[in-house]
DNA sequence: CAGTGGTCTAGACCACGGT
DNA sequence: CCGTGGTCTAGACCACTGT
């Protein structure tokens, strides 16, 4: 016997979507209906609509019912590897080098995207990751020591902050920014490209609740492509 | 009375994956057991462990169980709303401007990336969006008319490629590429900005199940940077 | 083969938010 | 107020996969 799925049921409503059965703006069946019209447990219809309520397809309100958005804003997802793993699915080697690491007051706009008032001492690092010894990755880095204090014992000449944090701070929260960057000279120099050359650049601040862990940026070699799907 | 939610649920399981009670690399209670220590139903753990598992933090397998993994590749979320909801969301006005529309065989590179073999007719499009009468983002789009015929019909100097393929042509599944760009002459005028300039691009392909619908460029005028969060 | 997660069901109660 | 989606439950069967 053949039991209706959840997936079945989010295929025919997006087919309803899509053929405009259910047209842009208008409001569509209740839970109990479709459950109804389909022979499945409303369970089924609800675990089908929420996902594509959660992917932009939907709207859904209590009361006011679901109906399908006329502007919907669609949501990517993108992987967030660490680096290593990052070149090593490239298919190339990886390298890392520590170029600087000390501890000194943090600049303002850290403070700021960190959340933080005060000035405190804060741990900066530089580091350089390599794809088959080439540069692929300038890491600039600050660590609140508050949030993982273990950092301080740690040895970052072997192991990238990165990799570091990831396996030994979960957090909870981070958001991202995306942006494009003229190299100035002395990122050009560390990468070894043109001064001047177009790098993709990932901004990153994490938190463990409401505690800051580490605000990075991250400026990738000229060439590099950052991939998301739907 | 108050039960258990699966947020409540999903709440502590983050709790003892950050403490490390469920060490990485470790493997975690099965459903059964956790829902009995928690006075629950199994299906209120399966949800809360399903959503981490989808966000990266848990490893679920049938038989072998649910594991922290040692590397979590976290899920980052990123909006893709029309580019007049993202300048007007900036408090800017919009504004739009088509460029030039065409009908003419796609370069080879679109048809890779359509996935297509045979060259035919396909749309191009190159528009300027404006956010307060500034050049905001250039689109250069090729598009299916197989797949959407009714846009040779369609006025586009009125309403942007964008737009009304969101509203005519819901997509089930899209692919992305960031970047950056070193902006050539031809870009930088469009964009009213200095030849060389770093400039975020973002390289989109969509489709309709197998058909494909459209392939674009946007390059945003520097300074632009796209936001995401976990 | 057997253990584990994946899913469905039928029913129930609740929270939110239009009217 | 009261309709709609959000969630929980207890039980059942199934699908995948490690051994």
């Amino acid at each position: 016997m053949s039991t209706i799925t959840w997936q079945s049921v989010q295929a025919e409503a997006l087919r309803r979507i899509r053929s405009r059965e259910w047209p842009p703006g208008g409001q569509i069946p209740h839970e109990a209906d479709l459950a109804e019209e389909l022979g499945c447990a409303r369970a089924t219809v609800n675990r089908a609509l929420r996902d594509l309520a959660e992917a932009g397809l939907l709207e859904r309100r209590r009361k006011a019912g679901t109906r399908v958005p006329l502007n919907p804003v669609r949501k990517a997802t993108l992987d967030i590897p660490i680096i290593r793993q990052d070149i090593e699915a490239r298919g190339l080697a990886y390298g890392y080098k520590l170029l600087s690491r000390n501890e000194a007051p943090a600049p303002p706009e850290i403070l700021s995207q960190l959340s933080l008032k005060k000035s405190s001492q804060m741990i900066h690092i530089l580091a350089l990751h390599l794809a088959d010894n080439h540069p692929f990755c300038l890491e600039n880095r600050w660590v609140n020591p508050v949030a993982v204090p273990e950092i301080t014992k740690t040895d970052l000449s072997t192991i990238s902050a990165n990799e570091w944090l990831v396996q030994n701070a979960a957090f909870s929260a981070g958001d991202f920014a995306f942006g494009a960057l003229a190299a100035p000279a002395h990122i050009a120099k560390a990468l070894d490209c043109a001064t001047g050359a177009a790098l993709f650049t990932v901004e990153r601040t994490t938190w463990a609740g409401s505690l800051p862990i580490t605000s990075v940026r991250l400026c990738y070699a000229p060439g590099y492509r950052m991939l998301a799907a739907i």
